[in-house]
DNA sequence: GGTGTGACCAGCT
DNA sequence: AAGCTGGCCACAC
């Protein structure tokens, strides 16, 4: 039988943007915990790629409190203007430098602790 | 409808 | 120690 559409029929991108809501002011995650959260390591290209299309999502989608496991502002090139998240991130008090966020241990955000795993 | 790529992560050599 | 490959799912051509 066919899937039943428009109810449900949340995927891995959906999924991940629900978490990318959640995320709280002047917190930051990792694409690899939003991948783990949802239960696959190997799917952390998806949060990257779902990222890419937030600006396609029918809500505004906080991607610049998304960064790789190092704190690095990967995607900064993403947001019509590469010094916009940076400059988002700093206006929540994370300290970044060199594109690098120097306290993102202090200001992680995990989905799996913080929603409950 | 198949192939390639993509804002990653972690393991192996 | 560092560099490369694999793996995952969804979207574009």
């Amino acid at each position: 039988m066919d899937k039943a559409p428009g109810r449900g029929d949340y995927t891995f991108f959906q999924n991940v943007y629900e978490v990318v809501k959640h995320i709280p002011f002047g917190r930051a995650t990792s694409y690899g915990a939003i991948a783990n959260y949802l239960g696959s390591r190997g799917s952390a290209r998806m949060v990257g790629w779902a990222m890419n299309a937030s600006h396609h999502a029918p809500e505004p989608i906080p991607a610049h409190r998304v960064v790789n496991r190092n704190g690095m502002l990967t995607g900064k090139h993403h947001f019509g203007s590469p010094d916009l998240m940076q400059q988002l991130l700093e206006s929540e008090g994370a300290i970044i430098e060199d594109d690098q966020i120097k306290n993102f241990s202090k200001i992680f955000w995990d989905p799996a602790k913080e929603l409950g795993l």
